[in-house]
DNA sequence: CCCGGAAGGT
DNA sequence: ACCTTCCGGG
């Protein structure tokens, strides 16, 4: 298969750089997607389709049109715009689906959101059914306390689901989780269930046509963009990620939105004890490998555990629950379905207020993989694929020197091939400083979210060794095991920092306690890094992007989605672009956002909030 | 259509 | 860095 090289596995630091900082960047064209995406009112014109993270631009034209609006380049269209696309294919943000004609895939398989859970892929409306990610208490509980080392997400979440559920009572809840936990089904669950979006509700515009949907559901993988016989999905569905069902599990969204929404940051330590506290759970959750921590080197993070407090009622989200439907409900590991999800489908809603959206990604490239022409000189290409090289070693955060040239190689066909992680950044950042400036928490970001399908030891579907993964992991830049370290190490103060929270949390904080069982919950820490990336590498390399065909393999690929569509009204061409609102797209120096998130969302929410915090509707050229 | 190189802009 | 423009090739 693929050479090990491409382990990588890890995420590609452009999914994890926020940079931006409110007010400064522009918006991206990916983003812009994701925006359009994400809202009903586009339908017609892009929407999600088919596999999780896949879309088809349904009219190129009014695509680019809006981009171009957006970007103030009246002379936008379609060819550019692709241009433009196709440099994602680089930076792995996107892939083409291959045969099918305008149809893109997001490549956040594994991704999440983590920097800044707030993502709201979901669907627009109002409420999306399935945002909400269910953890409720009990999750917290079992997300990270689990083992000491936080590390054993897996057991956590197994045992959340059988065991211990605090939730239980609630009924279909329950089962949910499950699946959601159990570690083979994982995947494969998570893919089924959503399938049948309670087709949209009220879709406004929105044909029904989704109802042809389910057959594919069951299938795990959608596999290539050919539904197979039937064809397409939903329409509506965000296939990009997968929420929660939760409708019955009770989660709230929280207050968080609002404040992002809201504008207003606080930066107050307990503030941001919550929103690491989020953050960590998410990575606990969603099995991020430790590098999801980097970012805050030197924060510790409160351990999850408050669950609740304010959840309870936030946001009264939605579900209602006639709809929602069993299935719906099941997991969502990662990935929501999203978009149509307007509960009651709300096309003629009350505009909300638009929002600006302060944060937005930065991307970065992630590996080269992309080959360059030397010169000018043109040493007629030497095709040397060598390939497996990259960067050695240490450190050096930015490759220095620069005079290599840089050979061309092919990416292997495609994109699995190659994620060299960068470490380096890593550990840039984290031993670079140990205070953090505080806005460098700003912004989020993705990361590669591992799921817990199987338990470590088994293979199930044999496709790698696992050692040889973790071998090449490891190598890459050894990272991990130092980070976490430090990790672990660095317990502070709180007072400028947060500290990090260890990999390993106590249980008892959590109030789990003992009761995991799991197996593996002695396991060394780093052993337990292993493993764990050795999955996730295992799932990578099958997974893949082979997204045409090859993938027989489930995975699970979270997309990202759209979230809830702030104002409804319409916006669509003309008022949009040029209302002020409220332009305050520019803040400036924001200190950074803090929700009191509860903590434990999943993916799904995060990856809504996100969305939705980009919102970009900038407008004003 | 789709792919990417190259050059240029911000 | 991230496109935008242009363009030859498949």
């Amino acid at each position: 298969m693929k050479t090990p090289g491409d382990t990588g596995f890890a995420f590609p630091d452009w999914a994890y750089k926020p940079e931006s900082s409110p007010g400064s960047r522009q918006i991206q064209l990916w983003h812009f997607i994701l925006e359009l995406l994400r809202k009903e009112e586009y339908q017609d014109v892009i929407a999600w389709q088919g596999d999780y993270g896949e879309f088809v631009i349904k009219d190129p034209d009014e695509v680019a049109r809006l981009w171009g609006a957006r970007k103030c380049k009246p002379q936008m269209n379609y060819d550019k715009l692709s241009r433009a696309l196709r440099y994602y294919y680089n930076k792995r943000i996107l892939h083409k689906t291959k045969g099918k004609r305008f149809t893109y895939k997001f490549n956040f398989n594994k991704l999440v959101l983590v920097n800044y859970p707030f993502i709201d892929m979901g669907s627009a409306g109002s409420g999306v059914p399935q945002s909400a990610p269910p953890v409720p208490s009990g999750m917290a509980r079992g997300s990270v306390s689990d083992c000491s080392d936080g590390t054993s997400v897996t057991s956590e979440l197994e045992e959340a689901g059988g065991g211990g559920g605090e939730e239980r009572g609630g009924g279909g809840g329950e089962r949910a989780f499950r699946s959601l936990l159990h570690p083979r089904l994982s995947h494969d669950s998570l893919f089924r269930v959503y399938g049948p979006p309670p087709s949209r509700p009220g879709p406004p515009h929105g044909p029904p046509q989704s109802h042809r949907a389910h057959p594919e559901n069951l299938s795990p993988f959608p596999v290539s963009p050919l539904p197979g016989p039937g064809g397409l999905l939903g329409p509506t569905l965000s296939p990009a990620l997968s929420m929660t069902p939760s409708s019955h599990l009770a989660y709230t969204p929280s207050p968080s939105l609002s404040p992002m929404l809201g504008s207003h940051f606080s930066f107050n330590p307990e503030d941001m004890k919550r929103y690491l506290q989020a953050h960590t759970q998410s990575v606990y959750n969603y099995h991020l490998s430790p590098r999801a921590f980097l970012h805050y080197p030197n924060i510790v993070i409160p351990q999850p555990q408050r669950p609740s407090a304010n959840a309870a009622e936030s946001k009264p989200p939605l579900a209602p629950p006639s709809h929602a439907h069993a299935h719906a409900h099941a997991h969502s590991h990662a990935h929501l379905p999203l978009h149509h999800a307007h509960p009651h489908g709300p096309p003629g809603g009350p505009p909300e207020e638009p929002r600006l959206s302060p944060f937005q990604f930065k991307l970065q490239p992630p590996p080269p993989g992309r080959k360059q022409r030397d010169g000018p000189l043109g040493s007629s290409s030497s095709s040397v694929a060598s390939g497996s090289a990259h960067h050695n070693s240490s450190s050096g955060s930015l490759s220095h020197s620069g005079g290599t040239p840089k050979i061309k190689v092919e990416p292997i066909s495609d994109v699995e091939s190659e994620e060299e992680v960068e470490v380096t950044d890593i550990s840039e950042e984290d031993e670079g400083d140990v205070f953090a400036p505080p806005h460098h928490i700003n912004g989020f970001g993705l990361a590669l979210v591992n799921q817990p399908h199987h338990p470590p030891q088994a293979a199930d579907d044999g496709i790698v060794a696992d050692e040889d993964l973790d071998e090449d992991v490891f190598k890459t830049p050894a990272a991990p095991p130092t980070t976490t370290t430090t990790i672990t190490s660095s317990a502070s103060g709180p007072s400028g920092g947060l500290a990090l929270l260890g990999l390993k949390s106590e249980p008892r904080e959590v109030g789990l306690g003992p009761a995991s069982p799991g197996g593996t919950r002695c396991i060394p820490l780093k052993l337990r890094f292993k493993r764990r990336w050795s999955e996730d590498q295992r799932l990578e390399a099958g997974s893949d992007e082979a997204d045409d065909k090859s993938r027989a393999a489930p995975e699970e690929d979270d997309a990202a989605a759209a979230g809830r569509d702030e104002q409804p009204g319409g916006e669509r061409d003309m008022g949009a672009f040029r209302r002020a609102e409220n332009g305050e797209r520019c803040s400036p120096p924001s200190p950074l956002v803090l929700p009191p998130a509860p903590a434990q969302r999943r993916v799904s929410s995060e990856l809504q909030r996100a969305t939705a915090q980009l919102s970009l509707e900038n407008n004003g050229c």
